[in-house]
DNA sequence: GTGCTTTCGCTACGGGTCGTAGCGTAATAC
DNA sequence: GTATTACGCTACGACCCGTAGCGAAAGCAC
């Protein structure tokens, strides 16, 4: 087992391998499972670790269910199709890609759902979840001025507020297509999406 | 107690108050404690019922959950406000303002990541929550028809489509801000949200 | 190498919830 | 009245929780 040192830190390092076999064993218990018949006791056992390992870094199931998912969003990135309009149906399909692996269905409603009684929780998801894609809009912002298909935004507070719309808007038609209606967010349905939501957005614009 | 004649059925008839009182004392109890601590036993006490009963008449947590969360959406309705627009946000606001509650943030959303796992309970979310908003999306276009402000569908398939997409749009966007974004959907938003949609839409349609 | 420190796997435990079975009683239809 | 069903109550085995205690292992400082 190869670990790290974590600098004056004496004794026994942690097992990094440990921390990876558990967040993926996570995931697959989620996928055989779902939230609510997931057990920590059966995730240290399909990890190979002793439960008390696991409890010794995560506090709880929602903690460690969050980072779980969160590495999911990792392979997130903004491509660069040549357009806005092309980059925004680009993240929105890697998006729902992610969206439709049963464990990120099961695992971030649960948690989503928990977080709405957790505060703690609920920041530890925007952190290591939602931030991470909001990243996306602000970078396809700028690559579109960049382009001149937008103006430079001239009030902050304004542009703050038209980036959180999106992302609501986003994610969560996004969300809700998949999880609720039950329905696949495929090419079809992401283009017709997007052009609603561009030609929206530029509409309202002042 | 006030019971009912299932017709054809002998015997005591079930207790009608008794439904009822277990709705109710489900969604207090998911105000107090969550999803996750939410336990049969604690609500059948709070009910006043025996255990027993609860597990006769509801399956399981989901089912119960489902189907207290599902009389929160009774009071939906679709206001005359005298034009598309303001109707469309009279019902955004509406929803908004269910989703506002505890009881039903906590239970919808860990219902909903249940139902990812099980057909039958989607079905029942669906029937018993979904359909009834979107009813309000269709008496909407038609008053709006009536109106004149919206030509008559002249694909059916692509109306049914369209209503779809406008219905992920409002409640995924809705769900998004309340729950992941933890921001309140109040009138500025909402009237921001339903001013980029009705321009995509207007632009987007062919 | 020798200590020192921290983590690891293992076992065991009390406490809580689950979902069901059994029984006597209450309430209605015929 | 009689049949039938729902109700309240108690008790039960099964499971999971989260923690404590132990000896062994793995790295650091010297």
């Amino acid at each position: 087992m190869q670990s790290r040192t974590p600098a004056g830190h004496a004794g026994r390092p942690r097992s990094a391998a440990a921390d990876a076999a558990i967040l993926a064993a996570t995931r697959a218990a989620l996928v055989e499972l779902g939230w609510s018949k997931l057990t920590l006791g059966d995730v240290a056992l399909r990890a190979g670790v002793a439960k008390t390992t696991l409890y010794r870094r995560w506090a709880g199931k929602n903690e460690l269910v969050v980072d779980a998912v969160a590495e999911l969003f990792d392979e997130l990135a903004l491509p660069d199709r040549g357009s806005l309009a092309a980059d925004i149906e680009g993240v929105v399909l890697q998006f729902a890609a992610i969206l439709a692996r049963p464990e990120a269905r099961n695992g971030l409603m649960a948690v989503v759902a928990e977080a709405t009684r957790d505060d703690a929780l609920r920041e530890r998801i925007r952190a290591s979840i939602v931030d991470r894609q909001k990243r996306l809009v602000l970078a396809g912002r700028a690559r579109a001025q960049a382009r001149g298909e937008l103006p430079p935004e001239s009030d902050a507070g304004e542009a703050a507020r038209t980036v959180d719309l999106i992302f609501d808007m986003v994610a969560g038609a996004v969300v809700h297509r998949t999880l609720v209606s039950a329905e696949p967010a495929d090419e079809e349905w992401v283009h017709g999406f997007t052009r609603v939501l561009l030609s929206g957005l530029a509409a309202a614009a002042p």
